[in-house]
DNA sequence: CTCGTGCATGGTT
DNA sequence: CAACCATGCACGA
């Protein structure tokens, strides 16, 4: 531009009147030079001819020939070396070394010669499976102007420092030019705090680690050069620890980082996955290769959980292995699935994609990795389709888990060893991230070879996991992440947070971790048995202090087995703690201690005390108002009735409890077994429940699993106000409305179904699958219909056994398959539908035994009732089968609302 | 019956 | 809303 008409060459100056194009500038415009100029440089003869006399000349590692490194002109003609060096492109070629220089911009954004270096890069996937990792992505495929933001970003940047390593080697300011976006990434790298080292880069200015170094330790590494490029999603960066860096002090000064390095989706990658276009985030079109564009997977970058943060100790471990540039890739926290004992360690997506070599099949490959301790493993890298993608595995790392002592929630590390481009698997135990602001913990965990300190940490978690952990040796952690809901988020906010975070600590993101469920993702929330019990009994002992306010409703969810009650219009009254009974006169009560004098005194069971309360305020009994009157309790009586503090005498006191409310079982009684996981009884019963169900794990104490066998656990009658008795009834509200609501929804579809269904129902007792089954379930609302039920099975424990559980090889037990939550998938095998019958009769029942639908109208929305699923509410019960004929009649739209008007 | 495999599901992001 | 991915789970060995 400034020289439209003289020649760009500045050895030449000369005026043209007809320019040619030559190689791109950073300003995205393409240097004018004159024939003569012009005609050299597509001949590849530029710098031989301008240049010789520059300096950054150096010679092909395989064939020797000189290479001009020094400027932009010839800066696609070499590959630099994982090992130090370079190799002219068609050495690089004939050794499928062929990703480009990293830190520089695609050639082909500057050489006529793109298509072939294209075609290179194109070529280069098929092999990279079989040949070295592709970590190292080609240059970015930006497009001219973006790369001209960036390089001139990193120009200047590099030039401040004047440390980074592309200085080192040289002259090229076009170097910067390939990193895009590295200001993005730099932030990034920093707010995932690579801290490490971020080679002060771009952002700050700082080269870093590097910066301190003498510019040849940068050399030593090419690869640290390489840095740049593509999507700075990745925060992988370089780090030098190689030889030149390897002896420097430990701290991250001494690790170069040569710079961050965006992994993204290189050509290949991309290519395999088809994905997505990419456009990095600077919004650069990655113009690189048609494949790659094609599969442009636009958002790659990698979620900051997988960024490295490997610390200058771990690199130093590594390094120690191979003594060779590592470069970080990603870091994955191990999920209870991967640290299973299936040995199949989920990889994120793009990682796999970008750092591991392109697999077509889902077969996959075998890839070598390397522990610290320089032992080498063989996984097999390969994924499965999965919904129109692909979900990429590494299997067989059961053996490399075990011997590094990880458990879920540990991390585990991937780097490269730039001269051999080994992948190395490094940890971090999630119990070290905590309290190892410093490396060691990273050290050890990294250090396979730290097996040692390993230990050490791990023991303290499997203090904490001992049977699980015992018995699978890493199994999923249940109890790691106890009851985080937290967790999961607080993965993510720390995520952020660490972003914010300088990079002075890659240990922060310890303390993310730490208690973290095992996989930053973990929806579910693990805990241990003996947590989740402590857990269970904390919820339960603040629940029973809680009164529903006068609102009344509450809403009723189920965590991990644990009800707990939503208020949604008032809060609850905190209410004392009482203890529930009937007297001898069969009327319920509930006794309650004297904050003062600590008698206790009968209340009637209605009542609903202030968390503190005294004898005074008990206006029930004029005579024991006043805490100098005799406590009515027997000395013997009471220990009968004090809950004990441990979880033993919690149950016994509770089942006794229970026990002293037996009365029969009837529709209440079978509603109230349902959630008699507030029992202490059931808690036991959990664990062996959960076994039959997969979905629910040892300690799992949601209402499926607890559900006792049949005729097992304490009974309720019918108006038994225990706690849990009010959760059941609670929870049976919400279940009403939001099959009430369901129904509704399913009006129109359900009464076509019904008329289609009928008569095989008739025939059937239980179908879970059925689509009648609302229909029927509706009708089981109907008036006459609970009349008949009333009649034929409330009195009847066994019909509830013999008819709702026909299906279920255990009777009055619940198919722990169930998937409550699920409608429409039902299996016909599945028992699922048998809670949902359970609560559906108890329900019945027990509405009409209080004999008011009020509640089903406070329900406010059904949501709350997180366990129960609304569709599965609507299964017909195998009783309501037999009172087909009542039920049948009614339009599901009509039995809904019946329902609970019903009542 | 257990285990491994491959795919499906659904919660999260 | 779609992609991701942790986990479930059917099925075969």
């Amino acid at each position: 531009m400034m020289s439209s008409n003289v020649c760009f060459n500045n050895n030449c100056k000369e005026l043209v009147e007809k320019t040619r194009k030559g190689w791109r500038r950073r300003t995205g415009e393409f240097a004018d030079l004159c024939d003569r100029c012009g005609s050299a440089y597509d001949d590849g003869k530029f710098c031989e001819t301008f240049h010789l006399n520059s300096s950054g000349w150096r010679s092909c590692e395989s064939c020797g020939k000189q290479i001009h490194c020094g400027c932009i002109v010839s800066f696609h003609t070499f590959v630099l070396l994982d090992a130090g060096g370079i190799e002219c492109i068609s050495c690089a070629r004939k050794s499928f070394i062929l990703t480009p220089n990293p830190a520089w911009p695609p050639p082909s954004l500057f050489l006529p010669l793109q298509p072939e270096r294209i075609k290179d890069v194109n070529n280069w996937n098929p092999i990279a499976g079989s040949g070295p990792v592709p970590w190292r992505q080609a240059p970015s495929l930006f497009n001219g102007s973006t790369i001209q933001n960036e390089l001139q970003h990193k120009a200047s940047f590099l030039e401040a420092t004047g440390s980074i390593n592309m200085l080192s080697l040289g002259e090229r300011p076009s170097a910067s030019s390939s990193e895009n976006n590295i200001k993005d990434s730099c932030e990034k790298l920093m707010n995932g705090k690579l801290k490490i080292g971020l080679p002060g880069t771009l952002e700050n200015g700082h080269a870093g680690l590097n910066r301190e170094e003498p510019p040849k330790s940068c050399i030593s590494g090419p690869r640290q050069l390489s840095y740049a490029n593509n999507d700075l999603s990745a925060p992988s960066f370089c780090l030098t620890v190689g030889s030149a860096c390897k002896n420097e002090p430990t701290d991250h000064s001494k690790v170069s980082v040569s710079v961050p390095q965006q992994t993204t989706l290189s050509t290949p990658l991309g290519k395999q996955l088809g994905g997505h276009a990419k456009v990095d985030c600077a919004g650069e079109m990655q113009v690189r290769n048609s494949k790659t564009r094609g599969d442009g997977r636009g958002k790659h970058h990698l979620l900051p959980r997988y960024w490295p943060r490997i610390s200058d100790q771990e690199l130093q471990q590594l390094s120690g292995v191979s003594n060779s540039v590592i470069t970080p890739l990603f870091e994955k926290m191990l999920s209870a699935s991967d640290a299973g004992r299936i040995g199949r360690l989920v990889l994120p997506k793009k990682c796999a994609e970008a750092y591991f070599p392109p697999i077509s099949n889902p077969e996959g490959l075998p890839l070598k990795m390397q522990d610290l301790k320089g032992k080498e493993w063989l996984f097999q890298f390969r994924f499965w389709p999965n919904n129109n993608s692909r979900m990429y595995v590494l299997e067989g790392v059961t053996p490399c888990i075990q011997s590094m002592q990880l458990q879920a929630g540990d991390i585990v590390t991937f780097s490269r060893i730039e001269p051999e481009g080994k992948l190395v698997m490094g940890c971090r135990k999630a119990s070290t991230i905590t309290a190892d602001q410093g490396s060691e913990a990273c050290s050890s965990g990294n250090g396979v070879a730290a097996n040692g300190n390993v230990s050490t940490k791990s023991t303290k978690f499997s203090e904490e996991v001992p049977a699980n952990s015992t018995k699978k040796g890493f199994s999923s952690i249940t109890h790691v992440a106890a009851a985080d809901s937290t967790s999961a988020r607080a993965e993510t906010k720390v995520s952020d947070d660490l972003v914010k975070e300088s990079l002075g600590n890659n240990r922060s993101i310890c303390c993310k971790r730490k208690g973290s469920t095992p996989g930053s993702k973990s929806k579910r929330l693990r805990i241990d048995n003996e947590d989740l019990i402590e857990l269970k009994v904390t919820v339960v002992q603040a629940q029973g202090l809680m009164r529903p306010p006068s609102s009344g409703a509450s809403t009723v969810i189920v965590i991990e087995g644990c009800e707990i009650e939503e208020y949604e219009q008032d809060a609850p009254i905190i209410g004392r703690p009482t203890i529930p009974q009937i007297d001898h006169l069969g009327e319920k009560i509930q006794w309650v201690q004297c904050e003062d004098c600590f008698k206790w005194r009968k209340v009637p069971d209605s009542a609903v005390l202030p968390s503190r309360w005294i004898c005074s305020e008990n206006s029930w009994d004029p005579e024991r108002s006043v805490c100098s009157a005799v406590q009515e309790l027997t000395a013997d009586h009471l220990r009968d009735l004090l809950p004990h503090n441990n979880k033993a005498s919690k149950k016994k006191k509770t089942s006794k409890q229970e026990m002293d409310l037996v009365e029969h079982l009837d529709g209440l009684d079978a509603l109230a077994n349902l959630a008699i996981l507030e029992e202490g009884e059931t808690l036991p019963a959990s664990s062996q429940a959960t076994t039959k169900h997969p979905r629910h794990r040892p300690g799992c104490t949601c209402i499926v699993c607890i559900q006792p066998p049949s005729g097992k656990g304490p009974k309720h009658e019918q108006s038994c106000d225990c706690i849990v008795c009010k959760s059941v009834k609670r929870r049976f509200k919400t279940l009403m409305l939001k099959r009430e609501k369901k129904l509704s929804e399913k009006e129109a579809e359900a009464e076509v179904a019904c008329q289609k269904l009928q008569p095989p129902l008739a025939g059937q007792l239980l179908d879970a699958d059925d689509i009648q089954e609302p229909i029927e379930d509706a009708g089981h609302f109907s008036p006459q219909h609970r009349e008949l039920n009333n009649e034929g099975s409330v009195d009847d424990p066994s019909y509830l056994n013999e008819k709702k559980f026909s299906a279920s090889p255990y009777k009055g037990e619940i198919d722990l398959n169930a998937k409550p939550e699920r409608d429409d998938e039902l299996s016909p095998g599945s028992d699922s539908g048998s809670m949902m019958r359970i609560l559906q009769d108890a329900a019945e029942q027990y509405v009409r035994h209080c004999g008011n639908g009020s509640f089903v109208g406070n329900q406010k929305n059904g949501d709350g009732a997180g366990e129960t699923n609304p569709s599965n509410c609507v299964i017909v019960s195998g009783s309501h089968q037999t009172d087909v004929d009542h039920n049948r009649p009614l339009p599901i739209g009509t039995a809904a609302s019946l329902a609970p008007n019903d009542q």
